[in-house]
DNA sequence: CTTAGTGCAAAACATTTGCAAACCA
DNA sequence: TGGTTTGCAAATGTTTTGCACTAAG
């Protein structure tokens, strides 16, 4: 059983929230896929392959409690979808997204950098930084060669 | 006239799109509310109460057509729809956002700063950056002394 | 047992589209 | 005048909700 696992189910029976055979199977999804960023959509037909008899309904749900528990973080590339992706326990703030304009390809860069600004943030604006979304769009290395 | 409205009406006419009354109202909305960001349902409201009798289909297809002519950026605050703001034509790039979390104000600030991460970036990902989207999440300065 | 959690279908919501009428150039 | 653009209403696609049933603790 992975640390993510465990934490998960400590996590949710400290909130009084139960250990359900649907809750269990979503998570499973977004373990297997973490390199991914899945829509609600998605991973109900993931589901449904495995003959899972989940429904749609219970997959919103469920992905709205694990937001509110910070065990996944949403991302909006603008698809019409709201799309989620397990949370990286041991980061402090969310990762930043690279995204190629040209195959739509979609990196994650752990490497935060944005001290700078938002300690000038703080000077000027008197706003305290405390979580960030950063998208940066361009062409990744494949699409800018070829 | 002011500078955006001269750009906006050659703007339409190098692009080969007719200047209708409707295309004008949308616009000075959004000038008149440059500092704010409005969803396609408020500029519709508003255009309700001033008694044009434009329609929402038309707001959406002008707004679509505004952003691809790169008159506005649209801004995702994960409220449930897409919000627009008239483009700062000086700008090379989009400006981030400071979102407070108790009062939901928005700041938005022009100095970018993220340059050593997209050169971090072009470094070890061989990533070419060309726009982004910074939204930092926090408390204003308000909220955090009340 | 008891109440939270579920599946289903219907509802709600933002957005898009087809089409006949209206309008800009 | 002719091709764009529009308003309307219907359609779409995602997400939410009401409710009776099921299952975790």
């Amino acid at each position: 059983m992975s640390k993510k696992t465990i934490n998960f189910k400590e996590q949710l029976k400290n909130s009084n929230y139960k250990l359900t055979g649907q809750r269990q199977a979503i998570m499973d999804v977004l373990i297997e896929n973490s390199s991914k960023h899945l829509s609600a959509d998605e991973i109900y037909k993931i589901l449904s392959e495995k003959n899972t008899g989940i429904g749609i309904a219970t997959v919103y749900r469920t992905l709205s409690m694990f937001e509110k528990l910070k065990f996944v973080t949403r991302i909006n590339l603008d698809d019409g979808c709201i799309r989620y992706q397990v949370s990286d326990f041991q980061a402090e703030h969310e990762h930043h997204h690279l995204i190629c304009e040209s195959c739509g390809c979609i990196q994650d860069i752990k490497d935060d950098q944005l001290e700078v600004l938002e300690k000038k943030v703080l000077a000027e604006n008197g706003f305290h930084v405390y979580n960030h979304k950063v998208k940066l769009y361009g062409l990744c290395n494949k699409c800018y060669k070829g």
